[in-house]
DNA sequence: GTATAATGTGACCGATTGGTCATATGACTG
DNA sequence: CAGTCATATGACCAATCGGTCACATTATAC
């Protein structure tokens, strides 16, 4: 955790240092991402940056918590119907993810590249992938007993292909819509009838590989 | 590409610099991977490693052809029956992948690095993307020709779905088996009926997915 | 006011990086 | 033997890295 001198600077001093530091590992990984450019963008003194953490790892760690805290309360402020199906369920949070992903690139990429390349302590590394499957295997578990999925699928091959598709679809849809014109910028990706076109295919896809009926 | 003096090398000390060098690019990125390394694990002066390479870029790029070259030829060595259908063919392209990515997986780990993570040329990435892309897509259009996948079916979007999954279904298989004990050493398993059946099975929900009957 | 505590500073450290270059070695040629 | 040419070497370079520390500045308390 960074120290209390960081936690009793002016918000926007504070805040100015969090976005060049998000910038930083966002566009680098950890190796490659540099203390001395972030202290010299944010106009502060190497000095400065020791008395606000401990060391670069304290840093990395702290965007972290700060992503999946920021993503844990995008998701909770846009809470689903409690009574959809499993796969409307899924799409919802395919969708929300994918907003997520609009909304705060930076912390996304941050997240996704701990995920991906060793960068974190081998231990965070995998708890992050356990988890990640645990939830998506309850998902179709629950789907199963719900009837709406096949009770012939093996529920942690399914919790695989719903996390390898969906940790992909959201930038496979901005580039495509992007290329295409249909828009300029992502944040209205979920306006365009063409990425509900799409983004509606893909669950059928599933439903209907996976579904009972 | 290496200079002329680094191919009358005694095959010996060459590979054993190739082998060194892949260790290194395929458990670092681009920026991380150390030359200062390589010379000192390969037993060779800093001096002559740039008698060899002209400088870091030579040697990654130069890794990078080797890997495509052998896949090219792992491919081209185990062809498929050129009779069969749409999927079959689709899991036979995405086995031979896997077979792959076990056989050599510094070759294949540098390869996923480089499409991944922004390491190379802005236009080399794009070529490998676009390029696996167009591929997906002839195939899926074609196997809509043929009657096995549903012409409703959005071309683009599957090949996109194929890719994504094919891509990440080797290593989820290994993990897999491994923690479940099932197999200790990749290289068999293709071996083992648990990831026949495994595989068959996604193929099956892609089928049933994406398919007419 | 003065003493105390918190915060800010940048020169500096040892380590490491990719890359260079003058020099040495040895093999082949006449 | 002398001369030439490809190869091998490692000290060296400037740049950068994460991190430290003695010191300056500012804010707070009495």
């Amino acid at each position: 955790m960074p120290k209390d001198t960081f936690f009793n600077l002016p918000d926007e001093k504070r805040q100015r240092i969090i976005d060049l530091a998000l910038a930083e590992f966002s566009e680098n990984d950890y190796d490659s991402a540099s203390i001395s450019r972030i202290v010299a963008q944010a106009g502060i003194a190497k000095g400065s940056f020791y008395q606000y953490f401990e060391n670069k790892e304290d840093l990395y760690t702290y965007l972290l918590t700060l992503g999946a805290e920021a993503k844990a309360q995008f998701l909770g402020d846009n809470p689903p119907d409690p009574q959809m199906g499993t796969f409307a369920y899924i799409r919802w949070l395919s969708a929300a993810g994918i907003k997520f992903e609009l909304a705060r690139p930076q912390l996304s990429q941050i997240g996704y590249r701990a995920v991906r390349s060793g960068a974190l302590p081998v231990e965070m590394q995998e708890q992050a992938r356990v988890g990640a499957t645990v939830f998506f295997r309850q998902l179709v578990e629950q789907g199963q007993v719900m009837g709406d999925i096949s009770p012939e699928i093996d529920p942690d091959l399914a919790a695989f292909l719903f996390s390898a598709i969906f940790s992909e679809l959201g930038s496979y849809l901005l580039n495509r819509l992007q290329d295409r014109g249909v828009l300029e910028d992502g944040r209205s990706l979920f306006e365009t009838p063409e990425a509900e076109r799409l983004f509606d295919q893909v669950l059928h896809i599933l439903e209907r590989g996976m579904g009972t009926a």
